[in-house]
DNA sequence: CCCTGATTCGC
DNA sequence: GCGAATCAGG
């Protein structure tokens, strides 16, 4: 199976979504999972969190004779690039907005919603409000921790309510990214709230996503991530 | 053992 | 460019 644009699209959205790789690959269907991480590479999106360090890149090629097609290769001293000292920050994500947006995907990011779907969500789904958890399940995958909370959570008007649910071809910078379910689910989707200006979440879940620095002695005692968030100490 | 992503390298 | 094989950490 080729790589068409759909199928790098949901890639793509799966795996900025944090879907796992074997994830998405049963999404896809008909690719391996290294076909999935191969392809995520070779699209430039990579470093989720990694079981394997980034430290020693096991310059242990060593003889990969099984398929023995070529039999003498000359393995010249390969220079090993040693990566510069970077510091990491995406941190300044949560303020710069940035238009890179896929091509055909602005399209759908105004979409009304004629059909309220009142009392029609989803069983399984619940919103969980501050302090409630969501596990569905021991696969379930995390929503992205962002790197460095902001200071202030900047107040923003909720909508009153956007029922129709958000499939990843429909997202866009206007809309909430935070994954409901997991992806494979007929029922997966995202949250497709109005976000909060400036971040990729709704006001709600920018709340879950983001905790505030409050000052000493007004801490929250609960994180309302389910885990794996940023330890607030 | 299972899982994960990273990397290599023949194709 | 693709992905199986392999590696390495959890």
């Amino acid at each position: 199976m080729a790589w068409t644009e759909e199928r790098i699209a949901t890639l793509k959205k799966l795996w900025e979504g944090g879907a796992t790789a074997s994830q998405i690959a049963d999404e896809l269907g008909d690719v391996s999972r290294n076909a999935v991480i191969g392809k995520a590479h070779r699209l430039g999106l990579k470093s989720r969190p990694s079981p394997v360090k980034a430290g020693e890149a096991k310059g242990k090629a060593k003889a990969k004779a099984k398929v023995a097609s070529k039999p003498v290769k000359a393995a010249p001293p390969k220079p090993k690039k040693e990566a510069p000292p970077k510091p990491v920050e995406a941190a300044a994500e949560a303020e710069t907005e940035k238009p890179a947006a896929p091509k055909a995907d602005t399209a759908t990011s105004n979409k009304p919603q004629p059909t309220p779907n009142a009392g029609q969500s989803s069983p399984k789904i619940v919103s969980v409000g501050p302090g409630g958890f969501l596990r569905q399940g021991p696969g379930d995958q995390q929503p992205p921790i962002p790197p460095a909370p902001p200071r202030r959570l900047v107040p923003a008007k909720p909508s009153p309510e956007i029922a129709d649910k958000t499939s990843l071809l429909e997202l866009s910078d206007k809309v909430c990214r935070w994954p409901m379910g997991h992806p494979g689910e007929p029922d997966f989707h995202f949250c497709g709230e109005a976000v909060n200006p400036g971040f990729p979440y709704c006001v709600e879940h920018c709340g879950r996503a983001f905790q505030a620095q409050l000052p000493r002695g007004a801490r929250r005692p609960p994180p309302p991530l389910p885990f794996g968030g940023p330890r607030v100490r």
